[in-house]
DNA sequence: GCATGCACTTACCTCAAGGTAATCTTCACT
DNA sequence: AGTGAAGATTACCTTGAGGTAAGTGCATGC
């Protein structure tokens, strides 16, 4: 990873050439998903190890019933989750990450830490903002 | 930056940890803004440097006026972007990243690596769960 | 026999993001 | 006088993400 201004001169690059190539720009793609209300939740829930639904549920108790499945469903769709039934007496269904949702943990590590980083920064910023108003 | 499975466990602690903290997560927080449609596409188009308000619509044509000034605004309230008015004859606008704006580039350029390195099989494991159903 | 947990599904509703289009002000050009 | 560019603001409308609440089928515990 290069740093600075030109390091920005190639992602963009990537990024329009991306963007301009196979319809629809990957990066819209991912930020969709990675921007929705629960899926990088669940993700980074399910990376402490696999979880069942209700532990889930257990683990994120502000998502209803419906997100929960829905946002799951869209995941297993798009290949980072994966969902394992067992036969048991009333079945029970596992969720784990595949190693391609594992590798989403890095590079979304890396926003975690310029959030946890900067949030007192923005909120300056917004309180200046708001005041000049 | 660590890697594998304990990285994971850091990340979400942290998460969890500023979750509780000052209310707001502010990884929820940053994730609005970035999950939105344009602010993402205006810091990298901005990271090439300066722009005017009508060079940057030229650089972004599908993105409305409307929503070209708004999120130029929310951009500027969080600190991220910076506005200058110039006093020439129609009085011209140039807007540019702000250090804390310039910082969100290369973590943001992570994740463009993974969206178009992990794109394609995104695509395959969508093909297969869709051709499943 | 009734309630409870598990893993969902469905119908219905709300709210806010974002699009469209019209309008504004000031100045310069013709 | 009329047109056009710059940098917006405003009113109105559509769409869809996400919430609420209820129902489903089955099995075990009380």
């Amino acid at each position: 990873m290069l740093d600075g201004v030109e390091t920005a001169q190639i992602y963009i690059e990537r990024w329009a050439a991306a963007a301009g190539a196979t319809g629809p720009c990957p990066v819209r793609d991912v930020l969709d998903k990675i921007g929705d209300k629960w899926s990088m939740l669940l993700v980074m829930t399910l990376a402490g190890g696999p979880k069942r639904f209700n532990e889930l549920h257990r683990a994120v108790p502000d998502i209803s019933q419906k997100m929960l499945t829905q946002t799951l469903r869209d995941l297993q769709r798009d290949g980072l989750v994966s969902r394992h039934v067992f036969d048991t007496k009333p079945p029970s269904v596992e969720y784990r990450l595949t190693r391609l949702g594992h590798s989403l943990i890095v590079p979304f590590g890396h926003l975690i830490e310029w959030a946890n980083g900067s949030i007192r920064r923005i909120e300056a910023a917004r309180k200046d903002f708001d005041a000049a108003r």
